[in-house]
Parts: C-alpha cells; structure tokens; sequence
DNA sequence: ATATATGCAAAGGATTTGCACGGTT
DNA sequence: AACCGTGCAAATCCTTTGCATATAT
C-alpha cells in the first residue's frame, strides 16, 4: 500500500511519467477529506497552477481510479465525485448521502460489523455468479439535516 | 402498496393524471426485470407508440422516482437505470455491477441477514447525524464472468 | 373549459476526444 | 531524440427546459 509521498514510485511502475499537474492532483486528494469532483479539484488547483486542464484532472482521475488508488462515486446529481482509498483499515467508512444537496457524510460506526457480513456474502457470491468482486458499495441515501422539511 | 395495475389510483391521487405514456412506461417497468436506462425504455416503447418522447420518459421516471415507486441507480457510465420497487418483501435484493461492461445482477441470497444489520445502522445513523433516511444501496463492484481476463 | 401532459428543439452539464505543443525520460 | 502528457477546443452523451399543441378531467 503507498504510503504519503510513494505514489511516485507506484505511478512510474504502473503508469508511466510523474508530472506536476499529477502530483498536484494526488497530493490535494491527500489532503482533502472531502470527496471533491473533477470541476472542484480543478478549481482548487488553479490558483497555484494557472494553466492546469480540466481534461487533466479527468484523465489523471481515471487512471488513480483504474489503479485502485481512487473510488469514484456516481451520484444521481449527474457528477462524480472521487475520494482517495487510503491504506489504513481505521479509515475504511461507508457513505451517507443526502439527495437533495448531494453532501456526502462518511460513517465509520458499525462498519466492523458490515465488513464482517461483506466478506462472506462476497466469497458467496463470487463464486455463484462467478463474479470477480474488487470492491464494495453501501450508501445510505435520505435528507440531511438542512435540507428536511421543517414543515411537515 | 400498490398492486399490479392499481397504478392508475395512486397516480389520480398524489400526481395528477393517468395518460397513456404514463401507463405504458410503468408496464413496461412491471413487465421487466432489467435495470432500464431511459433511452432503453424510449427505444422499447418507440415501435408502439410512435411519437412517444424521450422527454416523457424522464419526467415520468422522475415522478415516480419522487413517488418512491422507483429506485434510480447512478452507474459510472454516466446513465441512470432505473427499477421499479415491488412491494414484495420476498423480491428485495442488492446488486452485482460489473464495472467493465454494466451489467447488474440482482442477488437475494444474504439480503435479510444484510437488512437486519442495515436497519440497526440505519437507525443509529438517522440518530447520530440527523438523517432522514430514504433508501439504502449495497452494491459489489467487479469483473463478470465475461469481461474477466482469460489470460492472468 | 381548464389545467396539465406531451413532443419537439434547443439549452445545459459533465465527460471524452483530436490534435499540436511541451515536458519527462 | 522519442514518447508520453498536456491544454485547448470541439465533440459527445445524458438530462433538463421553453414553448406551442394535444389531452385528461
């Protein structure tokens, strides 16, 4: 697992060339807890990189995300919004999503719990639909706190 | 819970009226078990009621979205698919997607293990972060049994 | 008769692609 | 020097919106 300045060594053994925009892009999801969107990491990154491309960051994103190193979540207000996968397994969190402002909420409680149950439906399932499974996905999706109806 | 073709009673009730495209959309959502885009649905409906619009088709869906007749999944493809909730408890499931080539398969083996962990989560979370929760989405992400590489 | 739903065309967004240029190796 | 990555602009794809017309009530 790379640690805080590895992904160097990972890119250049997986990918090919180290670059500024793509350590730009790395080291701000590395210090972001936020899972940003590509327009946001764009925005983010501007200032202290005038020039940088939004094609870049989609380009740079896909590739984290075929690394791995990137989970890349598909919410229903039409954008991605991506998070880097720490190494960590105190980090490991599911997701709370609000439909209505799209704010993301990680939760780390009860997720011992889940893992437990998602490591056996995934060995049960990988091998009835023959399924070779990378990775999992439980969100919960409802209204946060602001955007529920006082009136009702 | 509405039953088959009693559709038409909660319509009149929470929206407004029973149309033709309205009731061709959710039969064809009755009748299949596929997860349909809303192109799909249009090209489904198109050799029957020509002059159908794909316009119809997603404010339809959206509607019944609202209305919780229908679950709207955000693949990473970029497209939503949507799926009409039975009220069967028996026909709950989660899903399978393939990330390489989109396909969704229902599994039901686990489920009420799952949801017996989910609705303790679910309460706990509503609690803790003020949510009202909506729905949940359990999801394993990974290579189908086509799309895994022969050659590893 | 009246309000609502429809279909078309156009607009809007997010993401991808083609291509000449610039930076890494 | 060779090749890969970049940024720009244009192209795509999905979805939403404006508006005149058709339809359900």
């Amino acid at each position: 697992m790379p640690g805080p300045h590895k992904w160097q060594h990972c890119f250049r053994e997986h990918v090919s060339r180290w670059t500024v925009p793509r350590e730009a892009i790395l080291d701000l999801l590395g210090r972001t807890s936020q899972h940003v969107s590509a327009k946001e990491i764009y925005s983010s990154l501007y200032p202290l990189y005038p020039g940088i491309g939004l094609t870049t960051v989609y380009r740079t994103l896909e590739i984290l995300h075929r690394l791995g190193l990137v989970q890349k979540i598909a919410s229903a207000e039409g954008q991605s919004r991506y998070e880097l996968k720490r190494g960590d397994k105190k980090d490991h969190h599911h997701h709370l999503i609000c439909t209505r402002c799209g704010r993301i909420i990680d939760y780390r409680d009860f997720v011992q719990e889940e893992l437990e149950l998602v490591k056996k439906t995934e060995e049960a399932l990988a091998e009835r639909y023959n399924f070779a499974i990378k990775d999992h996905n439980i969100e919960f999706l409802g209204l946060c706190k602001n955007c529920q109806p006082k009136n009702l």
